[in-house]
DNA sequence: GTTTTTGCAAACTTTTTGCATGCGG
DNA sequence: CCGCATGCAAAAAGTTTGCAAAAAC
């Protein structure tokens, strides 16, 4: 697991602790937008006993930390994802059956853009698409 | 007010009616995406009695019409716009004083690059950006 | 007249907060 | 041991739903 290892000295060189429930929701976290209910179940499933809270409080915390990376679609639901190996990416949310495509896009040219156009200091961005995936077309 | 005019054969078309609280609604509806709670306090100013709930069954009305442009940030709040004579744009959203400034972009690219990738079918997208604004640098 | 829409109350979902207890370093 | 982190209870915030009364057409 090259990806626990390399996350670990993140918490301790920003003076955060490693703790067992930040270890577990680390273990299920996906690359893939994922809600805290639906993190708190995964780690249901396992078997694992966790506290809704804490994964909340974790996630604020990892994303804070640029480990995780947080968007919202359509919904009032906030989903969160492991930003590790796969790097920075946007998705492709189906409307018809909700399945998230990921897709790697070169968006260097927007910031361009905004840069020629406001003195706005761009820090990060969201881009997701939405429409129809492949199965439901 | 060509603005007005030009909305409202759009409810008829659709077979739904031309009330007051929509035309209300309407009325303070601004090009910046504004949530309902606050649509809510601009409406209570004016001396509109209003109830939040038809604020937001109104705005959802007009979203799937076309005239309003539902778009979330970072929390969990949804903000509609008028997508009116403006037309598509994008936020560049101030993390520290929260203001919102409108850039217009040619993403063309960006679904270009999508279509090479995928076979998945764009129908909407959002693009939002965020950091700090020219006040709070 | 009849069908859509509103307003009110209440529910529901997601997220946040307060505080005593527990665990990591 | 000291202090950050957890778990529990409860609250807050945003949004949705059910239903009778009102208003469009």
């Amino acid at each position: 697991m090259p990806v626990r290892a390399a996350q670990f000295p993140f918490l301790h060189e920003t003076g955060h602790r490693l703790t067992t429930p930040r270890r577990r929701i680390l273990d299920v976290l996906p690359a893939t937008p994922t809600s805290a209910q639906e993190l708190f179940g995964m780690l249901r499933r396992k078997g694992v006993k966790s506290d809704l809270v804490t994964v909340y409080r974790t996630l604020d915390l990892f994303t804070r930390l640029g480990l995780v990376q947080k968007t919202q679609f359509g919904d009032q639901t906030a989903r969160y994802e492991l930003v590790g190996a796969t790097g920075h990416h946007h998705h492709l949310v189906c409307e018809q059956c909700g399945s998230i495509e990921d897709v790697p896009l070169d968006e260097q040219m927007l910031l361009g853009q905004v840069g020629k156009k406001s003195k706005f200091q761009v820090t990060r961005h969201t881009l997701e698409f939405f429409g129809r995936c492949i199965k439901c077309q």
